[in-house]
DNA sequence: TATAATGTTTGAAC
DNA sequence: AGTTCAAACATTAT
């Protein structure tokens, strides 16, 4: 049903890659286990595999999706902590309604930071120092400016060292043991309504009220 | 080897 | 009608 289709353009909304045609897109979520594969082919049978003259692409483990609407309409750009047109008092305003909401599942609210995922929520609160359970309306205005700040910051520097394969390496928090300030333990605990696991260290990250 | 995990959607149960 | 929660999917490092 893809055939001669020609591709118009690749996006990317936070978790979702996009492929666009002319009348319509496909939408690939990789989930936990996604992989791709460019002119290569994994034992796994593919989700979707688009050959071209020169080449091809194979997804696997993925979720596939059509978009027959305008990506504008069915995307807010603004929302996606890597886009240039990346909205900071948007977030803020967002993530400030829902005030009794834990910082924690708050980073992992997709319509408000879209990328974040946990490893980054678990780094970004610790480079700030704010405890996961804090409700966002304890945080200190200049505290929840730094957390919507280091969203964006650390997804940065989260694409940087994944890229260079030394991305485990940098890991300051999540999965780790003791706090590099302080020495003292990391905690892990599972938290939140969305229930994933957080590290923290009790002792750094400040519980506000 | 069994377990847990970078995530999201679905549908049952309350 | 709203929420909450388990299950489902799938792969691989530990």
């Amino acid at each position: 049903m893809l055939t001669r289709e020609k591709i118009v353009a690749f996006k990317t909304w936070g978790k979702h890659f996009l492929i666009c045609f002319a009348d319509f897109s496909v939408r690939i979520h990789f989930l936990l286990f996604g992989k791709y594969a460019v002119n290569d082919q994994k034992l796994s049978p593919a989700r979707l595999s688009l050959q071209f003259r020169k080449g091809e692409i194979n997804f696997y483990s993925c979720s596939v999706k059509f978009i027959e609407e305008d990506l504008n309409e069915v995307y807010d750009w603004s929302t996606d902590v890597l886009s240039d047109e990346w909205d900071a008092k948007k977030a803020k305003k967002k993530m400030l309604a829902k005030g009794e909401t834990l910082v924690a599942d708050a980073l992992l609210d997709q319509n408000v930071f879209a990328g974040v995922g946990n490893i980054i929520k678990n780094e970004v609160l610790y480079r700030c120092r704010i405890h996961p359970e804090n409700k966002v309306a304890d945080l200190p205005a200049r505290k929840s400016s730094e957390m919507i700040r280091q969203a964006r910051e650390y997804s940065f520097d989260f694409l940087e060292w994944k890229q260079a394969f030394v991305l485990k390496k940098n890991w300051k928090a999540h999965t780790k043991k003791t706090c590099s300030h302080c020495g003292g333990v990391i905690t892990k605990k599972y938290l939140g309504k969305t229930n994933r696991r957080s590290f923290f260290c009790i002792t750094c990250q400040v519980l506000y009220k």
